[in-house]
DNA sequence: GAATAATTTTAATCTGGATTAAAATAATGC
DNA sequence: GCATTATTTTAATCCAGATTAAAATTATTC
């Protein structure tokens, strides 16, 4: 009854039940995808989700907070370990990409913050918008330090961004396409920063 | 009761409705926008659409459609016009985008293709995937005539697209921003592939 | 300006999937 | 192994929003 984060077997539980949605949102959109298509997944009953969740919506919230939290993590490496500007951004992009077609994933795209309660589309957008300046600051501090052209940061990164959100929408699960991606596509949205 | 293609009246409301349910599906997803949401920016009751649309999954199609001609009008127009490859790309982005981001937007963003019924789905998926195909075709094409470095165009033509797929996502209507746009994104997302 | 057709509204019904409560099963601690 | 707690299922209910039928209104034709 009492289930505390501390309860392996209850978290890694949830944490599957976090990437077979991420999943059947990605594939099968928000409203495609029923909380029992997200169950036969995990071979579960549908009413066997609202153990873990109070309901679809707080499983999209969810959804939102790890994908936030990955994006976050890779931009925190590639800032720790980048050169310069310009190398960070490769970086981020590649530890981003990483996750998004390994095995951590799928991370899900945000494409229904709006249908969250305002308290959490409230709080994801500001993650969201966090995301956003940040890159941008990596962007003007390449500029700043001679790796990256200057630039609108703000078209750029919303550019850069763009590309990077809609991989889900095509990437389905093969290792191969996977490793060409993680590979291809620091370099392709990068090429053009450079002075 | 009978109503043609050639009916002005019927015609000019069903594409005021199609350019409302763009702008809610992009603004509040597809599940968090109702028939009402829509009939309501028309100044009509949401019964009222049954009379231009069979139920909401052809409302989605329509718009599904209408993304699909706007893509394809503009690639062709690029393709007349154009004089290389690389120029065929910068002018399908700017003519995209301006149509995106005018009078004639917004334009949905097709994130419910898997929610479309099987025929439905199909054809949109056939429109999709064409249009990429022809979009890497043209790289190819830029490649070939020395105006494109040479680079992966599946992977291309995947990030390139995805930018440019996501702008609904962030521009919400403002015309400055339009412009803003429409001049630098083609520039931003083709400045990597020269030579 | 009747008569006919087009458009919209009113006022219901209908429905699929979310949600819930209670019971059943599985795991764990002692 | 017994008692307790954790997890899942069964079997309903619930409900927002889609859909429909009929009536009302508005436009058009002649």
């Amino acid at each position: 009854m009492a289930r505390q984060a501390s309860d392996t077997r209850f978290e890694l539980q949830k944490g599957r039940m976090l990437r077979a949605a991420a999943r059947c949102f990605n594939e099968k959109g928000y409203s495609g995808t029923s909380l029992k298509d997200v169950a036969d997944i995990l071979g579960l009953t549908d009413a066997a989700l609202y153990y873990y969740v109070k309901n679809k919506e707080e499983l999209v919230y969810l959804c939102y907070l790890r994908a936030g939290d990955v994006g976050r993590e890779s931009m925190d490496r590639a800032i720790r370990e980048g050169r310069d500007g310009l190398d960070i951004v490769r970086r981020y992009l590649r530890y981003h990409l990483d996750v998004m077609t390994g095995e951590r994933g799928p991370i899900a795209i945000m494409s229904e913050i709006p249908s969250l309660k305002p308290e959490h589309r409230d709080r994801v957008l500001d993650i969201s918008r966090a995301h956003g300046a940040r890159f941008e600051s990596i962007l003007q501090r390449g500029i700043e330090d001679g790796s990256i052209a200057p630039c609108n940061v703000r078209m750029t990164g919303n550019a850069i961004m763009g590309a990077l959100n809609w991989v889900p929408k095509w990437f389905r699960g093969d290792a191969a396409v996977a490793a060409s991606v993680v590979e291809e596509f620091p370099q392709i949205l990068s090429a053009g920063l450079e002075p």
